[in-house]
DNA sequence: CCCATATTTAACCATCTGGTTGACGAACAT
DNA sequence: ATGTTCGTCAACCAGATGGTTAAATATGGG
């Protein structure tokens, strides 16, 4: 059903991902400068990166010789809501629900 | 840096054991009551369940013969913190929401 | 064209993962 | 005491993961 849930969570559970995407959220990055403060292969990060990709939580878009790699933190919806779902605890009823709702639309900007 | 978040975000890069959360969300449950559902082993139940305790999203406590299983959501809450890092992604969406509903409906077909 | 830069691919390796079966220990019931 | 239920442990297996080095594939610049 959800593949989606499974990489996501997957390429969150290693810290350098999570540390390339805290990177990547200062600016887009391209794969050499990724790797940079890494103490591992260039090869072991383009792994990590499609990894990240494949996960949809980066874009990669080749200009030139360079690939910039982009954050892509839409991907990392789905998983928020499924884990927001854990912390309205008690019943998982549709009483749940709305408070759940009623909690977040506020927010709406 | 935190080995926590590794070992959250693995133990939810799974399906079976997102289902068994979803299950304890209605209520603490026993091993063998947990394992029902599955078309799998207790003794692979049973590893899935050591893995969600290490994570801390589960306990386990013996009474009698019976080891009860509960939710832990505060588990939860570290690795909620480090996605809403990413919070350019604005709060939920209906749409996202619905996603949501319908992955704690009963599974059909 | 030749060379350097940027990135991926290939082959390999050690370890982890998710599953199996079968034996085992612990707690109850009769 | 015997057996049954509950759950874990041990050994094993196939496949994924995270890393390596070395070769290959662009691309851009004298």
């Amino acid at each position: 059903m959800s593949e989606t849930l499974d990489t996501v969570f997957a390429a969150l559970a290693d810290p350098t991902r999570r540390e390339i995407l805290r990177m990547l959220l200062e600016d887009d990055m391209a794969v050499t400068d990724v790797a940079e403060p890494f103490e591992m292969s260039l090869a072991a990060i383009s792994k990590h990166l499609v990894i990240l990709t494949r996960a949809g939580l980066i874009s990669q878009e080749k200009r030139g010789r360079v690939k910039w790699c982009k954050l892509e933190p839409d991907a990392l919806r789905d998983a928020s809501v499924w884990m927001q779902g854990f912390g309205q605890f008690e019943p998982v009823n549709l009483d749940a629900f709305e408070r759940f709702l009623a909690s977040e639309m506020p927010k709406q900007d």
